[in-house]
DNA sequence: CTGTTAGCGCATTCAG
DNA sequence: CTGAATGCGCTAACAG
């Protein structure tokens, strides 16, 4: 029964000190039941005297309740989940809730791991942005609503499962950068980051399957570069699709790659901020001047986009909002306990088109 | 005795399934003591059948060891910390602890409120970045302590505590990037973000008590600065330091302020992103090129800083490493136990001066 | 090796 | 209103 530490003062201690019954004592310093004034007093400068604390361990165990929340992303220091985790905590700690968060590095046995970990810790509610891409791989996340524990899904959805959830509208956005581009004249633009596949891709079908194979949002994204194609009656090249792992120096090539092709893009649409770094090394080194020589458009806003040579132009994610919302539905779902009244909801905010300089009318030559 | 989840199986269910005692069962899922063969299979079976899983809390109570530890920092948004945060959480994980991660926005009482109720929810250890500058104002630091718990402070110094902590050079980093600069030939440097100081400021006694009024790591990049000044026998001038609030928009204003003056820096150092993106700004709207009009060296690589026009020169500082080294050295006091036997060790670890295209030799005139 | 018994610190029921 | 007694789920001595 190791107890290490040098004395935490007790409840017991406490009402002894002050000359007064457990119950009392816990009654006041738990701040429930009726308690005289006086007998009041006598407790609180006793607990002060002493330095109690509350052991709210030792309190979660008996009340069933830790008004701790889980928070499992792919990695806390992208700063997409770092904005998203800062606007889960503001929400959740004005309600008095601390986050417990956990980085898995889109590992799926560490997501699993997590939410075993914050199941077994008791957690009051899990906030999880999932690196499964199927049904099929997403037992774990039966496991919490099994043992009670209310669960939103945070930025990507799972095709097949109905549960709560809060993502961006990332089919919308992806249509809308595209159509901006096409709009400034462009028919060739390179998508950097479509899914990871390994062998060659033949077929748009082929695409559209690996694409649900993958990472949701990653899916959307290249979905809704698709409807924007369509929209305009731009044949697909496949060619100017990066299928590889998903790196800075991966991107990098990508675009070197397309850069050497007869028919290269004269856009790009980078959609993610790795993407977007190894797309700009790319046409520096290529000595391409943006966007007299080519455009560009990125996913996820930062303060360095605006002062970048030219500024660059840019749909932003609202990150805050995104964990304030998931923070506040699994609050939600929290307060009306086990009773599942409602059922699972899926909310979709929108993302925004931020016009700067890096986009301009295809060169009708090169 | 609120206990609202769908009931979550306990030792003791689990015990009567498989028709054992309590203690068996205890032993076999706790995985301590002695326990046959047969009877650990009989438990196992009972416990899978069951769903069991331990309830961590309870246990905690009992042991008084969360495998928990607490991080404070100012803004978990904040790419620094969150590089920081997911080095902590590296290693914790690897010794199976979690973090719980609070913002503190800089505010004190917030960063007061944080470590109490990391102090109640017993966690083991506490790592956490102060907004505290002076040694009155850090009674809350104490608290841990008291209660047995480990405290180790991260990136920030406070002068006249002895705890445990792990920064960076900042002195020296300051130091070394300001030398470049007048290496580069300039001496009229502008240093973007000083201590925020309300009134106006005359000599350099001030600036300097100012300074340690104020977050350490700010004090010793500002002490830096004026190493490298006194290094090469270079007057102080004190309109070549920003004195106003942190943000990006002071940042901007304080530069084109500079800009104006009949001695305009020829270089600016600034000492972190914001003041960087604040002086990009602001020497764009002033139609200055980098570096053949003004050089630039900034604070806090990115891999943005790598893909401007031109590339920026930056002062890198390990995050994740001291995130690592940080949960290292807590996890040694949580391992040594009370038994306070090493006195507290700070460490500093060396930061990394990147060179690349934005510093130049001084321009002639203007 | 096993089961019984007693805690851990707090919440809660129930007489007084 | 108060305090004694019991329970939460688990750990940990201690006999058998």
């Amino acid at each position: 029964m190791g107890k290490p530490r040098p004395s935490a003062p007790t409840i017991s201690e406490v009402a002894a000190a002050a000359g007064v019954g457990r119950a009392t004592a816990a009654r006041t310093l738990g701040g429930y039941g009726y308690v005289s004034a006086e007998m009041r007093d006598r407790v609180l400068a006793a607990a002060d005297a002493l330095g109690y604390r509350t052991n709210q361990l030792a309190r979660s165990v008996s009340t069933g309740v830790s008004h701790t929340i889980g928070v499992v992303v792919a990695d806390i220091s992208n700063p997409f989940f770092g904005g998203v985790a800062l606007g889960i905590s503001e929400v959740a700690s004005a309600r008095g809730f601390d986050a417990l968060v956990l980085s898995t590095a889109e590992h799926l046995e560490e997501e699993i791991n997590a939410v075993n970990v914050l199941v077994d810790k008791r957690v009051d509610g899990i906030i999880l942005s999932s690196a499964a891409c199927a049904a099929d791989s997403t037992a774990h996340l039966q496991l919490p609503n099994e043992q009670g524990i209310p669960l939103v899904l945070l930025d990507r959805l799972i095709p097949g499962l109905d549960l709560d959830a809060v993502v961006i509208d990332n089919r919308a956005a992806a249509r809308h950068a595209t159509t901006e581009l096409i709009a400034a004249g462009h028919s060739r633009i390179g998508f950097i980051w479509g899914p990871p596949v390994p062998d060659r891709i033949e077929y748009r079908r082929e695409l559209v399957e690996a694409a649900g194979r993958n990472l949701w949002s990653d899916g959307e994204r290249l979905t809704g570069y698709l409807d924007a194609l369509d929209d305009a009656a731009i044949p697909l090249d496949l060619d100017h699709i990066m299928l590889g792992e998903k790196t800075e120096m991966r991107a990098y090539e990508a675009v070197t790659r397309m850069l050497a092709l007869d028919a290269a893009p004269t856009a790009f649409f980078c959609t993610e901020t790795d993407a977007l770094t190894g797309t700009l090394h790319a046409l520096r080194d290529a000595g391409l001047a943006i966007p007299s020589q080519v455009s560009i458009v990125g996913f996820d806003d930062s303060s360095w986009a605006a002062v970048m040579n030219p500024p660059l132009t840019m749909v932003r994610q609202p990150m805050l909002e995104l964990g304030r919302q998931a923070a506040e539905l699994l609050l939600r779902r929290i307060d009306s306990g086990a009773g599942d009244a409602e059922p699972p909801m899926q909310r979709e905010l929108e993302t925004e088109f931020i016009e700067r300089e890096s986009v301009a009318p295809a060169p009708t030559h090169r």
